[in-house]
DNA sequence: CCGCATCCGATTGGATACTG
DNA sequence: CAGTATCCAATCGGATGCGG
């Protein structure tokens, strides 16, 4: 596999990669999935690993993924009201995205990391 | 490497992930990139390999691309003008990335969407 | 505790016309 | 040919207050 593979003379919805850049598309998107690669979180537990992230964006961040079925949201019953957020499946195949990212970026900085 | 290996708790510039996301930003970004894999060619070739691209948009992406030493800019001398572009070592080094968003991407639409 | 509604400033990307 | 200059609509992200 040459390169992206790519045939695409602009930036198509279905095009492979446009499906992984919009998975991990928006600031913070990536901080988000790497706490739930940690594991399952609550809303507010996510609010404490990303204190200056507002509200807004982190229930935007969540509602993104849920709809490309990346993350579930369970509520959870008792007092007082918990959520817990999960990667499914499909969250966790973007996994080695994520290290290919910060592996790429390690490089570029010009540390050697190799992953 | 588990995971991302992070323990920012916000969006720093110097966050690996966040520099390999920082050179791919922007819409259109990776299919330049792209073209520019296959070897080097002019802003006229490129524009024609994408044609909805407008000249601003295009300029931007060299001009950020070559700010980021990702990409050489070459003055070729002679009539008319023309301009070659051309990947560096460190552009290059993000073909790696670039296979595995394809690769992401491609599993994503094909895999099941089970919890 | 969870998360939505609203407002707002900043940035983005696209169209188009023009210049060296 | 290789860009730059301008304008503009749309989106984004952050702050904050309120509701379930």
């Amino acid at each position: 596999m040459p390169d992206a593979r790519g045939r695409t003379a602009r930036p198509e919805a279905d095009c492979p990669v446009e499906v992984a850049l919009a998975a991990i598309a928006g600031r913070w998107t990536t901080l988000v999935m790497r706490e739930l690669m940690h594991g399952p979180a609550s809303y507010g537990e996510l609010r404490d690993r990303l204190p200056t992230l507002s509200p807004k964006v982190l229930a935007e961040r969540l509602r993104a993924l849920e709809e490309r079925e990346l993350v579930v949201r369970e509520r959870l019953v008792g007092f007082p009201v918990r959520t817990s957020y999960g990667l499914t499946a499909r969250g966790e195949a973007l996994r080695p995205l994520l290290v290919e990212l910060y592996r790429t970026g390690a490089a570029l900085r010009g540390g050697g990391a190799s992953g």
